[in-house]
DNA sequence: CCTCGATTTGATAACCCTTTTAATAACGGT
DNA sequence: ACCGTTATTAAAAGGGTTATCAAATCGAGG
């Protein structure tokens, strides 16, 4: 939404101005308004409503330098609470946050992935957002603004319907429409590429930056676009499915249905694939579980165990190759790569894709990136789905 | 730039009230008011901005149907003139055009690709630009309010700089300022694929999309994206590399020194080839004729010719691979695809191309596409800098 | 030690700009 | 003559900026 109309930059402004707190940041007035490039004088205004509104707070610490001491802002933590659901093929973790977007709750349960029936998931979710609120001393249901709930597959925010979830064989799911029959708080959809980019921006380099790109890796991989500050989005919100851009054409098949697909090589199944390609009888290997196989092998490729650094190199290569498509086709000033599968790496994964990336990608928009590993600590899932819920039922 | 100040507000409309009467479109002052999202009264104000500066014009004509007759507008012909200059490897294209972005004249003369002095090629657009002026009577220099022109390779549009033009081994070559001492016209510079997008953004079906690909198939291939309404450039203005990225991993070599890149597989130049393998002795290849073989190619597929319908289907799948990475990547909402090769074929290339597209595509963002071929008869490049060089120089 | 000025920050007021709403004028048909 | 549609104009609302003043601190000088 561009705006076009002088209420729409008021509330543009708005937004913007309680983003530069995120994170706990505390600013004056003055950097506000440096940050976004107005005067002061709005800057002080929006502030004061914020203020008024109970968003922001001042911590009166005065800062020496000679002249009146400049009154520090941070947002207000506390009531209202905000909910993010990151609901995936295996679990669904609720997380709720204060108004500060310190996460105070947490609370987990396996899904089994059988268990597709719509009904039957909406209900997980409802029950695991019951939980987290009932997980802490003193908030009720009446103190969470609203719940921002992360669906896999294609999601259609505005008519909050799951338009296709491949792993659970749904197609036009009403998911809205299903939650708010079993609880009343206002709920929002999105897919978890754009709540981890969400969270990303708000909370992590990218958003010192206009232009970035942020790569999940974890069992399947996709990215997020950031062009101008904005989130990329598309024409039905499915933008950043790279995982399913062809990377070697008539390549392996992917379980999309499809051959030769990004995410068929730099998956965490594609990962373990490769290891044992390298060592068939790896010890590293635990059968049935891709997460602590993965966790061994990062371990392993630390200590430069032979196999593991062997695995990471091949595994870098077709990594490397599909994160350069990106940079060529988007030249983004920041790369951040993050999931679960680059998690337990960390920079080592990097330092192996770098040069691969330079080596696929053209001069100019490879001096141009920055690759960068992900620094939020948080499941950022259900980080960027309480952004949004703040952003959609809090901010004025 | 996003708008912030309230006076940004005014020019984005300006420019967008302007872009609504591209094409030689005409509009009354309630169409314009509903196009934007604006009030009739707001429109009416632009409306006599622009026709006091003499960009706009009222053409008498009233409709019937009971009440006051509404006025039809439209873009006002005449001077100043905007000058648009194609540069590229092998010739200079200077067109002329009249406010209302007519073409009224066109100059064209071939460059070397050896003669890859800046000096000597900024001197060839300067005498492009001299040319199509002096082509045309009782217009001089004095009407012309800026020329725009389109650089191969890596553009720096602020500072006026050809980053890296491979095609001639230039790096960081002041183009801007070499231009000024020879010719003291304003100026400006970008890349062709942006001016390719900006005139499908505005005389083609893209103007009437939020977010569009435009994709460009020539002896190099490329693509602009149009996200929100907006041409997405990235960090330094490179982003729509897309003939750059890893279609097929480890395979054909590609001119830019790299290996399976999309150019190497839908360039004209792979094209050729295709054809080469179909049939070594094909009549239709014109030895040393890149444009004169894939004119007679598209000739015979027309006439449904074995052997060129055998190498448009094979041409196809590798195109149609790309070209779904970048529906999988970008969600678009139209793909327009134009460039001489598309151009010489037509219609028959989408249709051998929409079902590989198709198999590569996940489903929800193949639905929210259309494929497209390109409307613009003239040559886009200097179009889209004609444009950019009339919304820089002319729009107030 | 106190006072005063310099300096920086915050708040307020006046002004400009943009948009909207509403009223008025123009114009053609019935 | 009346009505409906379109354009214009005036008034009002809202946003942002600059200018100005008040507040708070530091440091110099008495």
């Amino acid at each position: 939404m561009r705006p076009r109309l002088s209420g729409d930059l008021r509330r543009a402004n708005r937004v913007e101005v309680m983003r530069s707190f995120y994170g706990g940041r505390t600013l004056t007035r003055g950097d506000v308004a440096a940050q976004l490039g107005v005067s002061v004088a709005t800057a002080g205004t929006i502030i004061g409503e914020l203020t008024a509104a109970g968003l922001l707070a001042e911590t009166q610490s005065t800062r020496s330098g000679g002249g009146r001491p400049a009154s520090q802002l941070t947002m207000r933590a506390g009531a209202p609470y905000l909910v993010g659901v990151d609901l995936a093929e295996t679990h669904v973790i609720a997380e709720i946050f204060d108004q500060a977007m310190t996460r105070i709750g947490h609370f987990q349960m396996p899904v089994a992935p059988t268990d597709d029936d719509p009904d039957s998931v909406v209900g997980h979710v409802v029950d695991s957002i019951q939980g987290v609120i009932a997980g802490l001393a003193g908030v009720s249901a009446a103190d969470v603004a609203g719940v921002g709930v992360s669906l896999p597959g294609q999601v259609d925010r505005e008519g909050g319907v799951s338009v296709h979830a491949p792993n659970w064989g749904w197609h036009g799911v009403p998911f809205t429409s299903l939650f708010t029959k079993r609880c009343d708080l206002p709920v929002l959809l999105d897919n978890p590429l754009k709540a981890i980019t969400l969270a990303e921006m708000m909370f992590g380099e990218a958003g010192d930056h206009d232009d970035s790109v942020v790569v999940n890796l974890g069992t399947g991989v996709g990215l997020g676009v950031v062009a101008e500050g904005r989130l990329l989005r598309g024409r039905t919100n499915s933008a950043g499915e790279w995982g399913h851009t062809v990377l070697v054409a008539d390549g392996l098949p992917c379980h999309c249905g499809s051959r030769g697909c990004v995410e068929a090589y730099v998956g965490a199944a594609a990962l373990l694939d490769l290891l044992t390609e390298v060592d068939p009888d790896s010890p590293l290997l635990v059968p049935g579980d891709q997460a602590a196989t993965v966790a061994k092998l990062a371990e392993a490729a630390r200590r430069a165990d032979p196999v593991a650094v062997a695995t990471l190199e091949r595994f870098a290569r077709p990594l490397g190759m599909a994160l350069a498509n990106a940079v060529n086709m988007l030249n983004p000033e920041l790369l951040v790569v993050g999931g679960w599968v680059s998690a337990a790496f960390g920079e080592p994964l990097l330092a192996a894709v770098e040069p691969v990336v330079k080596e696929f990608s053209l001069t100019v928009p490879y001096d141009a990136v920055t690759l960068a590993a992900s620094r939020i600590a948080d499941n950022p899932v259900s980080l960027g789905m309480a952004v949004l819920a703040f952003e959609t039922f809090v901010l004025p």
